[in-house]
DNA sequence: TTTCCACAGGAATAAAGGGCGA
DNA sequence: TCGCCCTTTATTCCTGTGGAAA
């Protein structure tokens, strides 16, 4: 008998269409967003009649519809502005992947120059760029001058522009070319940012030109997110797969948390997978319950903090290690001072210099804002007021992903989990 | 009120690694 | 192969701040 011979896996019993809670799965009409898309639309309408566009900064939090209102109105926009005669190509990317604006810059160009891109009519025939080894100003110019053989609008689309941080130079080098005229295309900037302060950190020089008009996507409300849900789940799923309170609850979590449509559509499918799983092994369940959302937000959870933590580089793993450890024996929140101590040993049991204070507290913080950590003091937080730490994710969780280490290098951990053990007893 | 100390964090800089073009 | 230019990671130096002690 083989691996995979039939045992009832390839029968349906919950789920009868995945694709509609996958990610990349675009609704026909962006849903409770009827405001934002009618805002955007009048900021876009102009076009049409031939008048230049200005920047648009859209702010909102991960998974409160900006992009996808992007995706699903510029395409349009586009076919209906070339039925008209006007000629407009639309280049995207995601700032995140690159981080500086060189980065940023370069995967633009390889955008433009990419055969397969879906939005832009661009065609350009030359090579991709390297990510690294070119002079700033040299790549500066390639943009500029592949720009200038595209059509006569252009609309940037950066998303999570705000992924660029400090480093604006990608942002002054457009504003530049739109204010000193180095482009013969209209360009239109749209920025989208899921930190709200992130307008107020721009140097003046960009600010001024590049938020020009502001659209704000709040996040959605529990009722928006339940009504969400219901429809997806009945394209999903069979008739009477879900008990009743499944939906409400995958809204309350994710609304509880950013009131992000994509984490509670997430959280569906994750506990429909789950529920089809066992309906398959048990042969006798075919709805998804209540127990299947908690054990999926739980997997889902675990999961984040497992991949983040697989991805540390070796120091933040020690800094990691020495506040799990703090932690294990009930010394959390701890100081910097204390984390520092901690860690030099932990290094140094792994053979390795440690780090200086400041280049481990850089660690610290940076782990503070991938969620694995987090600084108790933060409200207090600046210069004179020492930080004190803990985990941000459960000790038992971080152990797990300590101990599935690739490499190996951290082993032993059953001591840790021991000292948490009883430092949970002794906490009930 | 002043002084001193511990601390956080900014800025400048160095080292190592990688790609490109001559 | 070498020099140039970039990135990332880390160090060193320094300054501003909060809080305790005098």
């Amino acid at each position: 008998m083989g691996y995979f011979d039939d045992d009832g896996f390839l029968d349906e019993h919950i789920i009868k269409n995945r694709s509609v809670l996958k990610p990349e799965y675009k609704p026909e009409k962006l849903e409770e967003r009827d405001e934002e898309l009618e805002e955007y639309v009048k900021l876009l309408r102009p076009l049409l009649k031939g008048w230049d566009l200005d920047n648009i900064f859209l702010y909102g939090h991960s998974g409160v519809g900006k992009t996808v209102a992007t995706r699903t109105l510029l395409p349009d926009l586009r076919d209906t502005a070339e039925e008209q005669d006007i000629n407009v190509d639309l280049l995207e990317i995601n700032c995140s992947s690159a981080n500086t604006s060189y980065q940023s810059t370069i995967e633009l160009i390889n955008e433009a120059r990419s055969p397969e891109y879906p939005l832009t009519t661009l065609n350009l025939d030359k090579p991709e760029l390297s990510k690294t080894g070119y002079p700033a100003e040299q790549v500066y110019e390639e943009l500029f001058d592949d720009l200038n053989e595209a059509a006569d609008n252009i609309i940037l689309i950066l998303d999570e522009v705000n992924t660029l941080g400090s480093d604006s130079e990608l942002l002054y080098q457009l504003t530049r070319s739109q204010t000193m005229h180095k482009l013969e295309a209209e360009l239109c900037i749209i920025g989208i940012s899921n930190d709200f302060n992130f307008r107020d950190d721009l140097p003046a020089r960009v600010k001024d030109t590049l938020c020009e008009t502001e659209l704000h996507f709040p996040a959605y409300e529990q009722n928006d997110l339940v009504s969400i849900l219901s429809r997806r789940a009945e394209q999903a799923f069979y008739d009477g797969s879900t008990e009743s309170g499944v939906i409400e609850l995958c809204a309350a979590l994710a609304s509880r948390d950013r009131g992000s449509a994509r984490q509670a559509i997430r959280l569906l499918r994750k506990a429909a997978e789950l529920a089809e799983n066992q309906a398959v092994e048990t042969d006798n369940l075919d709805s998804i319950t209540e127990q299947h959302v908690r054990d999926a937000e739980e997997i889902i959870e675990r999961k984040l903090v497992t991949t983040g933590i697989r991805n540390l580089t070796t120091h933040r793993k020690y800094v990691l290690l020495a506040v799990t450890n703090l932690a294990a024996q009930g010394n959390t929140p701890a100081q910097t001072r204390d984390i520092y101590e901690y860690y030099q040993t932990v290094a140094r049991e792994f053979g390795r210099d440690p780090l200086t204070r400041r280049g481990a507290h850089e660690h610290l913080l940076e782990m503070c804002d991938n969620g694995i950590l987090k600084n108790v003091n933060r409200d207090q937080r600046g210069r004179g007021r020492p930080n004190k730490y803990k985990l941000d994710t459960p000790l038992e969780t971080v152990i797990d992903a300590l101990e599935q280490e690739e490499d190996g290098e951290i082993d032993n951990l059953d001591d840790l989990r021991n000292q948490a053990d009883r430092q949970t007893r002794l906490g009930e």
